[in-house]
DNA sequence: CTCTCCCT
């Protein structure tokens, strides 16, 4: 044990928690930090307290306390114990009590000065993850108020340590790691934006086989990708190569057998993100690194988290590298080039900046806290906090003001989502299996989405396998039967509700009504659409709980859901269903309704025709529909608009006629003309010339007129209209009516554009400068009309001349 | 082109 890198550390470590109480200590992976630090805190004699260490996983608090225990002699449970959710072994000798997270804001929250804690250190705590982000704001809090003796650490692997040291204002102290160098390899040119990756990770496998020795560790996003690599692998490989897949939803037995060492042969191992910290792979020296990572993402605006695939971070790149460095020198495999590596976040956002946010913001309340008061390494996504907030009331967690109820305390004992924990807390005893199925990963991926299915076969295993031709996945079915004891046996009486009233409890907000037409298609009652496969037996179900979706922003597919009677969702959200009259545009219909609906969120339980709607909301929801159709110029109502635009730069006052001004201003001058349309039929033919008109007050209109009038008088006295539909306002007119004038024409100080014409009224020129024309190209437009015209004057000097629309007189 | 990881 001596020899592990952290030791030279120590002495300063215990140095700093002695002065100052607290530290940071940075140390990479295989430094040995995890089980040498408690120890010698414990040693030092720091403290007479107990000293918590806090693990992101169950396996590793469990394996940290084994570990130390060993180191002491003893079994786990004397001077090292650990608890993790539903198991503990702990004993009055207790001094060092590994636990998981969410563990430790539990007890803080039931027990704010920690009584008999002496120190907290927060292992992995560059993972960020919420509860370790929370439980380390609360700790600072609880050291800065009541307990000021209270020793915290945050042990964390990578380089960027600085940030949680100011925020703890604690000393940083660096370890130095134990592992072997790694040799990068980057790919020469980056792949083109149609290269497929499971397709360019294969070759890469196939190159990194060929050029190197020992176990190979391949990097994926997902079950789905390292299920395709494995198939393009088939026969590309020499003999002896052993492939493996690993990933989290496998069960555990296949998972040690995919880390154990190939007996024979040559071990290459097909991994998501779960080989990156949570298992170690034995004798490991290659890494191919796809490149991706899959991870989750809450959306404020539907309420639902989705899965992304990203590219990976650079923490997150040097992490899966590191992997291969473990048991000797090794080499890394990048899908990506040396060149794009720049292009790399930093670090993958920390879970308070993209997860979804319900139990936390539970948790803030009963702490009675604002975030923006903790002493939170990141502040939560405010999208997010606001979406959990809406729900937390909506489930009556909180009230009006956003505080804590007396059921929002109830809630928190739970060790489940707030939606389940409601819905336990309601519904009673029953509900365990579903909450602990709706907590699990589906057991039944694939299966006709019924919930009562899984439900089925988790009461009735051994039938359902026999009977029904859907294959459950056992390892998640054992979990979920095993959490569903638990959670019965500290639940409330049942109070007989069925399973989908139950499910109801816990989504709300995902009671989906059928659309009309053919495709199974749904709106919820908070708002967004979901679809079923055409195929599922529930496609025809008029009401569904919805209780899982994937992320599809536009219309996610349903996975999960139960048909619900419309009397049970009368009966259960009596409260919450009230009739409304609702006077909207429809894009769908291209008009106006109006109707008297009995609503439920966002969905219609009840929907009357309303006979006599009120013309002023008529209108206004017309204007909906305004703003999506184009307007309706005819000819003069686009003339008078561009005389106004023309007119505008010299008089500011003036409204705006261009298309985007007017429709975003529509309200005001629009809104008072559009009694009586209704439907984009009506909208169409309807002139907006007095409603533009009625935009100008009387000395606007007056001003108008003189500045753009519609006639300009031609030298000989005749009007002629003035075209304003162009870009410039134009007029045409004969040549020779132009002779004798000596300065161009102008309307609002601008130009006209003068289209010269022919006596066979042909367009000879067009110009917005007469006197430069009589100067330059008249000359030669003079020698070929008179060629044409020979019977019409052609003067030499037009600027002497008189104006005419005659031939010569006959000599 | 059907879901990363994890926790009370």
């Amino acid at each position: 044990m001596t020899e592990l890198p952290i030791h030279a550390a120590l002495d300063d470590l215990i140095q700093a928690l002695r002065s100052r109480g607290r530290a940071v200590l940075q140390a990479p992976p295989g430094a040995g930090k995890t089980t040498v630090v408690p120890l010698a805190m414990m040693q030092a004699g720091l403290t007479d307290g107990r000293i918590v260490m806090l693990e992101p996983r169950r396996l590793a608090a469990r394996a940290a306390a084994e570990r130390m225990a060993e180191t002491l002699g003893e079994p786990v449970g004397q001077t090292v114990g650990y608890r993790v959710r539903g198991e503990s072994k702990v004993s009055k000798s207790t001094r060092i009590e590994v636990v998981t997270e969410g563990i430790l804001t539990r007890r803080i929250q039931h027990d704010p000065e920690l009584a008999g804690v002496g120190a907290v250190i927060f292992d992995e705590f560059h993972e960020r993850s919420l509860n370790a982000d929370l439980g380390l704001a609360l700790c600072l809090e609880v050291a800065g108020a009541l307990r000021d003796d209270l020793m915290l650490v945050a042990m964390s692997a990578t380089l960027d340590a600085e940030p949680v040291a100011a925020l703890m204002d604690a000393p940083m102290i660096t370890s130095e790691g134990r592992s072997y160098p790694v040799e990068t390899r980057w790919l020469d040119r980056p792949l083109g934006p149609k290269a497929r990756i499971p397709e360019a990770t294969a070759d890469l496998v196939v190159q990194a086989v060929r050029e190197t020795e020992g176990g190979v560790l391949v990097f994926l996003p997902g079950e789905g990708e390292i299920r395709r690599v494995e198939g393009l692998l088939n026969g590309r490989l020499p003999d002896g190569c052993v492939v493996r897949a690993l990933f989290g939803a496998m069960d555990f037995a296949a998972q040690r057998a995919a880390i154990q060492p190939a007996t024979s042969g040559r071990k290459i191992v097909l991994a998501t993100s779960i080989a990156e910290t949570s298992l170690t792979i034995q004798d490991i020296r290659v890494v191919v690194d796809a490149g991706r990572a899959r991870r989750s993402r809450f959306d404020p605006a539907s309420g639902m988290s989705r899965l992304v695939t990203e590219r990976v971070t650079k923490a997150e790149a040097t992490q899966r590298a590191g992997r291969a460095g473990r048991v000797a020198e090794g080499t890394c495999y990048r899908l990506w080039t040396r060149g794009e590596e720049g292009g790399l976040q930093p670090f993958p956002p920390a879970e308070i900046e993209s997860a979804d946010l319900s139990g936390l913001v539970l948790e803030l309340a009963q702490w009675g806290a604002d975030p923006a008061d903790l002493p939170l390494l990141t502040q939560p996504n405010a999208g997010s906090y606001a979406e959990a907030t809406a729900l937390l009331k909506m489930l009556g967690a909180l009230d009006d003001n956003g505080r804590i109820t007396e059921h929002g305390q109830q809630i928190t004992r739970l060790p489940l989502h707030p939606r389940l924990a409601h819905m336990l807390t309601v519904a009673g005893r029953d509900a365990a299996p579903l909450a602990a199925l709706l907590a699990e990963r589906d057991p039944l991926r694939g299966a006709p989405v019924d919930l009562s299915l899984r439900i089925e076969a988790i009461r009735e295993t051994r039938r359902f396998m026999e009977e029904r031709p859907y294959q459950p996945h056992r390892p998640t079915l054992e979990r979920i039967k095993q959490e569903a004891k638990r959670l019965a046996k500290d639940a409330p009486a049942p109070r007989g509700l069925s399973l989908p009233e139950m499910a109801a409890l816990a989504y709300p907000d995902r009671i989906g009504a059928r659309r009309k037409g053919t495709a199974p298609r749904y709106l919820m009652s908070g708002g967004n659409g979901a679809v079923l496969d055409e195929t599922d037996p529930s496609a025809n179900a008029p009401f569904l709980v919805i209780t899982d979706v994937d992320g599809d922003r536009r219309e996610a597919r349903i996975r999960q859901a139960i048909e619900i009677r419309q009397s049970d969702l009368r009966a259960l959200f009596e409260d919450r269903i009230a009739w409304q009259d609702i006077c909207e545009w429809s894009p769908r219909e291209g008009r106006v309704i109006a109707r008297k609906q009995e609503r439920l969120g966002a969905i219609a339980l009840d929907d009357r025709i309303w006979q006599d709607p009120d013309p002023a909301e008529v209108a206004r929801a017309m204007l909906d529909g305004v703003r999506q159709l184009p307007l309706p110029w005819t000819d003069a109502a686009r003339r008078f608009a561009a005389r106004v635009e023309l007119a505008r730069p010299n008089d500011p006052d003036l409204p705006s006629m261009r298309d985007d001004d007017l429709l975003a201003t529509a309200e005001d001058w629009l809104l008072p003309y559009l009694d009586g349309i209704k439907s984009a039929g009506a909208w169409k033919n309807f002139d907006i010339l007095p409603a533009l008109r009625a935009m100008l007050d009387y000395g606007q209109m007056q001003a108008l007129d003189r500045e753009t009038p519609a006639h300009f008088t031609t030298p000989l006295g005749r009007q002629i209209p003035i075209d304003y539909g162009g870009e410039h306002p134009s007029i045409e007119l004969r040549l020779q009516e132009m002779f004798g004038q000596k300065t161009h024409p102008t309307v609002a100080g601008k130009p006209l554009r003068v289209t010269l014409l022919s006596p066979a009224q042909r367009p000879v020129q067009t110009t917005m400068d007469i006197p430069g024309f009589w100067d330059s190209s008249y000359e030669d437009v003079r020698k070929d009309m008179r060629g044409r015209y020979p019977k019409h004057p052609w003067p030499d000097d037009p600027r002497q001349a008189d104006p005419t629309l005659r031939a010569k007189p006959r000599s």
